[in-house]
RNA sequence: GGAUGGAUUCCCGAGUGGCCAAAGGGGGCAGACUGUAAAUCUGUUGGCGACGCCUUCGAAGGUUCGAAUCCUUCUCCAUCCA
């Protein structure tokens, strides 16, 4: 099977500009291609992870991948699929945010020997002279049909601001930037960067004649039609110090059935024939699936031996509620007053509600339980003799916290 | 620059002098059911030393016994005109 027949297997194509040329650079491993990450955050997240494996998996295939991290683009902010505008970063962020990227795209791609390459588009947009741009390749961009792009289009009711109305441009002219210095003939990204891209492979065909292309991975949507990877409290991190590796595994042991072999096609690099033979499990058996779903994941993620600890221990806390590896809490002298401490402070103290009133609820509603017992009093409070064996509180089904002093 | 409309709690959105910690919906959390899923039903959803107190309706002042609500100034946003 060819690669990109595995793609298409996978569902990872959602657009490509021209099919089989593409199929023809990419089988035979003659695409240089980049993909863009602006650093919105210190970490990367589940999205960017998406276009990793990508990327590694053209590698693999002998392309030669490009990493581009927009330490330039991200002082201006993408608009795509916002409905606000951006909050501004400060430089000083942005730049530590592209530390933070290039460290963690470094675990996934092998970027010895120049078999991929890793650039930061501040190298050639911060010195940029607005009238020379203006000049250059103003002429080549129709402001009517730029605002005929799907991804301004949810911008024209709440407003759209001229230095976001730009994003598109400069993303264009790194496209534009990359072809001209290293080759560069094709661009991945998400689905919701297809506008985008598409104004890249035009400027690059207005100002030089020549033809690049682009191709789009599908966004990893649920079955409700949101994004995957996000949580209450934000996105699902790579970083483990924001995301744990226990959490991590979690959110994939909790996807909804319909999501689970989409997930797996899409996001693991288990063999198709493999997956094919899982298309038919179907009620609690998918449980076997979100549980390789997870593994699969967190290995490739935090490796095997966090894997296999995240497992042990979901396993451990969902049978006896009990377990060596779970997320866990440090008490120190001063959470105690006269020696005690408190349910609701023990509970805030532990991250599992973030107020006493919240704690309070929970308990009230009979939601929180120690070492297996149900606490049905939020005046109960506990000596530090109580502590001298391990103490597991649990609010909810599924929040644990290990206790230690 | 001019005219008009607007900014309310996590989000959407009611509220135009006291009955407002603020309707309703969404989302979240907890309970029941279950498979660590979905759907459904129930409760809950600013904080705290909790029948009370404190902070919150874009910001700052003011009127009033009392302001999300009235007045003044300011900031921001949308629409139309230029």
């Amino acid at each position: 099977m060819t690669l990109y027949d595995e793609l298409v297997a996978r569902g990872l194509i959602a657009q490509v500009t021209d099919e089989e040329e593409i199929k023809e650079l990419i089988n035979n491993g003659k695409a240089t291609f980049y993909i863009g990450f602006d650093p919105t955050a210190d970490s990367l997240h589940v999205g960017h992870f998406m276009a990793l494996c990508l990327m590694k998996r053209l590698q693999m295939a002998g392309n030669k991948p490009i990493a581009l991290i927009g330490g330039g683009t991200g002082m201006i902010g993408d608009p795509t699929g916002r409905t606000d505008m951006r909050q501004m970063m400060t430089p000083e962020t942005i730049q530590h945010n592209c530390d933070c990227f290039k460290a963690q795209m470094s675990k996934f791609i092998d970027f010895s020997e120049g078999k991929a390459l890793m650039v930061n588009n501040a190298d050639w947009l911060m010195d940029l002279n607005y009238i020379e741009v203006l000049r250059e390749v103003g002429p080549h961009f129709s402001v009517n049909r730029m605002l005929t792009a799907e991804c301004y289009k949810q911008r024209m009711e709440k407003g759209l601001s001229f230095l976001e109305f730009n994003y598109m441009i400069m993303q264009s002219y790194d496209f534009y930037a990359l072809f001209q210095n290293y080759g560069c003939n094709m661009q991945f990204g998400g689905d919701d960067q297809w506008s985008n891209m598409l104004g890249g492979t035009e400027l690059i065909r207005r100002k030089l004649g020549k033809d690049a292309y682009a191709m789009t991975i599908t966004l990893l949507l649920n079955s409700e039609g949101k994004k995957m990877g996000k949580t209450q409290s934000g996105a699902v991190w790579l970083d483990p110090q924001k995301t744990s590796p226990f959490d991590f595994y979690q959110y994939w042991r909790n996807v909804a059935d319909a999501d689970v072999l989409k997930c797996i096609r899409m996001l693991t690099f288990l063999p198709l024939e493999e997956i094919d033979r899982m298309d038919s499990w179907e009620g609690a058996q998918l449980n076997t699936a979100k549980e390789i779903l997870a593994f699969e994941l967190t290995k490739l993620v935090h490796g095997e031996e966090e894997a296999q600890k995240a497992q042990d221990a979901a396993k451990a806390l969902f049978s006896s509620g009990n377990a060596a590896d779970m997320p866990s809490v440090t008490l120190t002298e001063e959470d105690f007053t006269e020696d005690a401490i408190d349910i609701l402070a023990l509970l805030v103290k532990s991250g599992l509600t973030p107020s006493r009133s919240e704690a309070r609820r929970a308990v009230e509603q009979g939601g929180v339980s120690v070492n297996g017992e149900k606490v049905g009093d939020i005046k109960l409070s506990y000596t530090k003799d109580d502590f001298t064996k391990e103490m597991i509180v649990k609010k909810g089904k599924k929040n644990f916290r290990k206790i230690l002093r």
